[in-house]
DNA sequence: ATGGTCGATCGTCGA
């Protein structure tokens, strides 16, 4: 089975290529982040239409995360576990069902954190360790966990075309890659860097000073697999194609194919 | 050093 993570930026902004993309590349699956929308504003018919079953956690203006799928979502879950006051839409949580077994995907929008120094970036360091608690309960399960989204880290320098031009960035503070090596101790596998160890690949490139033409992007999309997804991993991508297009998100569809 | 670009929304925040 094919998933797929895409920070589409705005799902009004977007409809049109993202429903092309799903036609052309038909994933199983499809972790949404930024959707801006309501859960009720939601184009909903637009994917089921197209075959897809969806599942939505929005909020107005900003933030939101859906989970797309052709099988039926079972068990969704909405919200970040651990502290009831955080009313930011960044997570959602659905099994689905993949031949004759199940996986557990999340789609994730963790919080940017920027400017470094304020409270936005002491929300992000306190919801990095909500995310481990989670994932390490989630692990427990022993189920196939896939946690994909964009985690707004930039893991190791390579990861970014100019690694110094990120060193006041929240997006690559030590104490940010501290806590997604936290996450990766847990056991999980960094799903694209298992199979594409070349540098220079990246997921965002900003819509600011030509980035894109440049190739001045960072990896921040990742697809984190526990032991028994990793097991299951055949190959992933980044499909940097679709930020060439007419109103591109500033993100790129990143996927993993599982064999199931 | 500043402004540079988007989206949601309509002055301004978030990225």
């Amino acid at each position: 089975m094919k998933i797929t993570t895409w920070n589409i930026n705005g799902v009004k902004a977007r409809l049109e290529g993202a429903l092309a993309y799903l036609k052309e590349q038909q994933p199983d699956v499809i972790c949404l982040q930024e959707i801006k929308s309501l859960d009720e504003a939601f184009p909903r018919q637009a994917f089921e239409d197209l075959g897809y079953n969806v599942a939505t956690h929005g909020q107005k203006g900003f933030n939101g995360v859906a989970i797309l799928s052709k099988a039926p979502l079972e068990d969704v879950e909405r919200g970040l576990h651990g502290d009831d006051t955080d009313d930011h839409a960044r997570w959602i949580e659905a099994l689905v069902p993949a031949g004759n077994r199940v996986v557990r995907v999340v789609s994730i929008y963790l919080p940017n954190g920027n400017p470094i120094g304020t409270e936005k970036f002491a929300y992000k360091l306190r919801w990095m360790e909500r995310f481990k608690r989670r994932a390490r309960h989630l692990l427990a399960d022993e189920i196939p966990l896939v946690l994909a989204g964009d985690l707004n880290i930039i893991p190791e320098p390579e990861d970014a075309k100019r690694p110094q031009a990120w060193a006041n960035d929240a997006l690559f503070q030590p104490e940010s890659r501290a806590a997604f090596r936290a996450l990766l101790a847990l056991g999980l596998t960094d799903g694209v860097r298992a199979t594409h160890p070349e540098p220079g690949i990246y997921t965002f490139w900003d819509y600011q000073a030509g980035a894109f033409q440049k190739n001045d992007g960072i990896r921040i999309d990742h697809i984190l697999l526990s032991c028994e997804a990793a097991d299951m991993l055949v190959s992933s991508g980044i499909d940097t194609f679709t930020r060439g297009w007419e109103k591109p998100s500033d993100h790129v569809p990143v996927w993993v194919e599982l064999e199931t």
